[in-house]
DNA sequence: CCTTGGGCCGGTATCGGTTCCAGACGGGAT
DNA sequence: ATCCCGTCTGGAACCGATACCGGCCCAAGG
């Protein structure tokens, strides 16, 4: 290279300067940034890449960014890693058993340091080519059994029941719960941890309704809750993307009123529930300490081979106007 | 490599078995197809790019993913270059003069092939730089008189008008507009469109106040709108995630109806805006017909070396519920 | 029959770095 | 003075592909 040339060093020493930890001494060091910067030189990342095996880059895939929650973790995310050096490659895939592993593939061949994949189921097969390839996948907001993966998600059991206790709490004894897909550990574990509290205070659910994390399902849900003069009094719904069809439903093609009619607890906590239109009462995920836990991670795994561990984070409940007290009859 | 010994040919060959439009013998080509699906090999676009000079990798800089009008626009750009054999490399950037330079930086030593900005203003010496290197830069929503680079945005100008020539219409005559930031294109021109029309109907606009594409500056904007006796009848605003905030002041903060005593319309079409809780009047950007311009000219840009264009987008009106007819006094 | 030309092939240089290795140098201990 | 060891250095191999070039072969044309 002709930063060497001009430094009147070897390439080797140029590389030397650029790479943290290596040996040189402080003339040479001296010299080249010298000729660096009147050059303008600045190391290719590709062919380092090339030859360390390290491209510094993140795959990221999701499935879709309608649900506010996606987007907040995509930017702390990438902020995050960007802080450290690394930056995220997206891929958009359906939920689908086809899409997948096309765009896995896609990321394999990229040469990816790590992966996340938020709201993404994986085959088995898939898993099995990531950790031959070596490269560490986490999964956002999502768990799985098959071990040999990280996980980060938020304690949706403990959330599913601090649902379900905070609306026992209010007086509430008819409580519906549309959940989330069940197809999804995340909608499984909240569902599950509803039921259980639910169960322990000697009560039923009033309904259990797949909403597939659809504003489309979970209004035709809401529909079909109210359809006859058997009607809940609370419906914890789960994530708030859903709880928000659900409010505009009650409220505009029903004519009840929230929480007078019925409570609703929704499920994330994005920024739209904080808002006076919603106001919704919910379950936290602590966004930020998740992306914080998927971070570090990563590079751990990637810079320490250290093990897969799976992280769950406790989110507290959200009070806001979207539930209301009641006397029991 | 092993590919080419176990199919008994040259590297050469089986570089151009997977090189589109190389001369390859039909028989060559099936031992090498064969070869490399017993092997399992693909060809390393790492390796490929640094040879090529092509990464089939584009840069996108966004600056906050609140507005939900972006992430939609990321998921479908990153969708339609994901079928063109692109990725997407996300970097995120504050509106700062110091961030965005050192972000587009390390861009170019990614070796992108082409970059998109969305809501991100750059200096004359970054577009100098991205000239200079032959990389083909496309703004996204955002304008800048500097020739030499593709932007794509919807006909601001026109939307302006639109919005104000529908609330002249609908017989309001005390015309607010909470501008979108004023040091962005997009606001300027959708404040001078709303200016023209009322201009030419006759009509001061009743205060204009730079919300800066802000929940809170708009919510602050909407309170000293209304702090005394003399009001408006109508507020345009500059785009839909403000247009959110002011009817949530209107409404909640100061007890008034949308669009009972005053109308709104915003500016983008979110999902958001169709929700029955805002039913939210707006100009919508073809978000869709935006993406497939701007893969359009970037990928031209890129093969052909075709001189950069500026695409403006019409967009029309869309009348839902937060405006209402006035008869004049 | 000889030439010409197009299609296909393999060898080799190359892209821009890193890593390994052998060796030069200098300083402190023996 | 000798030895040893740690620090620093340049040369050369290499990472995984593509681009270029010269040569081979075979069919068509003169």
């Amino acid at each position: 290279m002709d930063v060497a040339r001009l430094a009147g060093v070897s390439q080797s020493a140029v590389s030397r300067v650029f790479t943290p930890g290596a040996s040189a001494s402080k003339t040479t060091v001296e010299k080249v940034r010298a000729a660096a910067e009147q050059l303008g030189y600045r190391p290719d990342p590709l062919a380092r890449a090339m030859i360390t095996g390290r491209t510094r880059i993140i795959g990221l895939v999701v499935a879709y960014l309608e649900n506010q929650f996606y987007p907040m973790a995509i930017e702390l995310l990438s902020r995050s890693l960007q802080e450290k050096g690394y930056h995220v490659l997206v891929f958009m895939a359906e939920n689908s058993t086809e899409k997948v592993p096309q765009v896995m593939q896609e990321l394999l061949d990229y040469q990816v340091d790590g992966i996340v994949t938020a709201s993404v189921a994986m085959t088995n097969d898939l898993t099995a080519r990531c950790r031959a390839e070596g490269i560490p996948v986490v999964m956002f907001n999502r768990g799985q059994d098959d071990a040999g993966l990280s996980e980060v998600t938020s304690d949706n059991l403990a959330g599913g029941r601090k649902a379900a206790q905070h609306l026992l709490d209010t007086g509430h004894r008819r409580i519906a719960h549309i959940m989330g897909w069940q197809g999804s550990s995340t909608g499984r574990d909240r569902a599950q941890g509803f039921r259980e509290a639910l169960g322990e205070a000697g009560q039923e659910p009033f309904a259990m309704i797949d909403g597939m994390y659809s504003r489309d399902e979970a209004a035709r849900a809401t529909g079909s809750l109210f359809a006859g003069s058997d009607r809940p009094d609370a419906i914890f719904v789960g994530n708030d993307h859903m709880a928000f069809a659900v409010m505009d439903t009650l409220r505009f093609d029903l004519g009840l009123s929230v929480p007078g009619d019925v409570s609703v607890i929704g499920y994330d906590d994005v920024p739209l529930a904080s808002w006076p239109s919603y106001n919704l009462t919910t379950i936290r995920q602590p966004v930020r300490r998740m992306v914080e836990a998927t971070v570090d991670i990563l590079l751990n795994q990637i810079e320490g081979e250290t093990a897969p561990s799976r992280i769950r984070i406790d989110g507290p409940l959200i009070e806001r106007g979207s539930v209301k007290r009641r006397t029991t009859p």
